[in-house]
DNA sequence: CTCCAATTTCAGTTGCTTCTTACGTAAGCA
DNA sequence: TGCTTACGTAAGAAGCAACTGAAATTGGAG
């Protein structure tokens, strides 16, 4: 839990779930949509979100498909929601 | 708001926050909850929060007192809310 | 004024994070 | 087979984070 939390306190990772959040997308499109960083960088950040279970990751020839893991990020805010109200 | 996830992410910092979530603190009282940490270090955990504008200080004497800004972890929350649903 | 307690701040160490460049690997295509 | 595309991984630089012990600060007590 405390992985996922550190993961999403980073703005680059939280812009990266939101665009696999409702449909999957390829690492080379994820990481097109950042012009002020590497795709190595996008990858690593990938790495970090796949470690915390916030994303799955799906292979398909030659591309790796993610997309956001919605049941980890609901558990995640559950969490926050019980942390607020205890 | 970056900085009040980072904040939040680091789990000794949110037991400070709760502990004083519902009534102040003094420092001292705030350290001696943690046996496997100087006070020195404690003191720069404070430092973190309030630069997050997560607690307010009040000063008493020779003491400080903490306690949970409660409105800023509101916005934080919200924030967060606003994160999930959109 | 002096001494003590409470607490931060400073200096330094260790370890983690983020990034880049360079390299490795597997799948597809000619 | 050999070239290309789509990735991950390794190595290293730079900066940040968490911690400790020592010194500084500030207020209270005698």
């Amino acid at each position: 839990m405390d992985t996922a939390l550190k993961a999403i306190a980073d703005p680059r990772r939280r812009e990266i779930l939101r665009l696999v959040w409702s449909s999957e997308m390829p690492a080379t499109d994820i990481a097109s949509h950042f012009h002020d960083v590497t795709r190595s960088a996008i990858s690593q950040h990938l790495s970090v979100l796949r470690q915390a279970n916030l994303i799955c990751e799906r292979r398909a020839g030659n591309r790796r498909l993610y997309r956001a893991n919605v049941e980890e990020m609901a558990r995640l805010r559950t969490f926050l929601d019980q942390y607020w109200s205890g």
